[in-house]
DNA sequence: GCGTCAAGACGAGACGTTGCGTCTCGCTGT
DNA sequence: ACAGCGAGACGCAACGTCTCGTCTTGACGC
């Protein structure tokens, strides 16, 4: 009844993948259907559904697989210019036509399946969150951030305007852009100007 | 060939446009397809194909057609508890199931359609931003913000992290995550002490 | 004014296409 | 032998196009 994962076929399973994301990038998110996927992939389609619960989760396993997940930020001690490098490069990823087209697809699998939104957050988007929250308390510990500030929060005070303009088109999504949202974020994280101690 | 809106049946417009507003909060977003709209509303499927581009522009029709639009934030001196009021009704509006199945409906057809997207942007979401915005224009003047702070950045501050949350499920969308946006985004445009001044 | 008439929008639904998810084949590898 | 495998048939649902026959409407002639 239930497969047994120890005589999985671990090729067709790659192939699966690599279909996946093919199909993803060369002719966009209309064309990754399981018959197109199986059919690249030279699989039954049987294969794919005894192994992932649909579409969806296919494409998170092909994100996940062949993602090389940078775990730390850079930590130069210069906060505002490590900031700008992750968010210039999360702008880069929105510009980039092909990288794009991955992020789309998975937020719209997501929006439509809860299980699997749970899924992509734990382990995409978590630890790229993480990351930067790492810095950030690093810069805490430095004193360059106050110590009251909601860090979590703070994460998304850098990454939820970048998502809002990606998703909503709502003006063009540039490194000055990203720019600005850093250093829009820091002047709410620095430290208050104590009036006395300059 | 093409259509003449002057011919246009009335009574027809609005029972596509009502269907495809009950189907959505009766039965969910898969529930709304075309030949479910033409059911309910009593229509051919060609009435609906002649005026429409698809599912995704009736269902802009539908909301743009039933926004009540407020037009400007109230306005009451204190900028942190306008802003609070107005990020709190966006929460609550992600909360409710009902609400929040549109704003994911209309979000998916975004995902899928560039042209669609731009009409979302510009007649359902840019009134509500401009609202914010001008706002903060008025709270500008009266020297509450700093002179050069990017008004419109200022805005998407506001809203990413809250559409990010809801999108990504990264933790609760409750009134203390809104309050605690409006907090940082003041501390970020808030004139900075002068050292002098006080 | 008023009849009439053609253009075109309308409700209804048949049609071919596509993708879904399930199923049933032998075949293969362990 | 037993599962997983490639292959693909199957029924289902929705798509988008099309073709009916009916009804509405605006333009023209009287």
């Amino acid at each position: 009844m239930t497969p047994q994962p120890a005589r999985r076929n671990e090729q067709s399973r790659r192939a699966i993948l690599t279909a996946a994301l093919e199909l993803m990038t060369e002719a966009g998110y209309s064309a990754v259907t399981i018959e197109a996927i199986a059919a690249r992939a030279g699989v039954g389609k049987q294969t794919i559904y005894r192994w992932w619960r649909g579409k969806g989760a296919v494409i998170l396993d092909a994100l996940a697989d062949n993602a090389p997940e940078v775990l730390a930020l850079p930590d130069t001690g210069d906060l505002r210019a490590d900031l700008r490098q992750v968010l210039r490069a999360t702008v880069a990823e929105f510009a980039d036509p092909r990288l794009s087209a991955t992020t789309r697809a998975i937020t719209i699998e997501t929006l439509a399946d809860d299980e699997l939104a749970d899924q992509v957050r734990d382990r995409l988007l978590r630890p790229q969150l993480n990351a930067v929250r790492t810095r950030l308390e690093a810069a805490r510990e430095a004193g360059q951030v106050r110590t009251d500030a909601p860090l979590d929060q703070v994460v998304e005070l850098l990454f939820g305007p970048l998502y809002h303009r990606w998703l909503l088109r709502n003006g063009p999504l540039t490194d000055d852009y990203a720019d600005g949202i850093v250093d829009l974020t820091l002047a709410a994280i620095t430290p208050p100007c104590t009036c006395l101690g300059i």
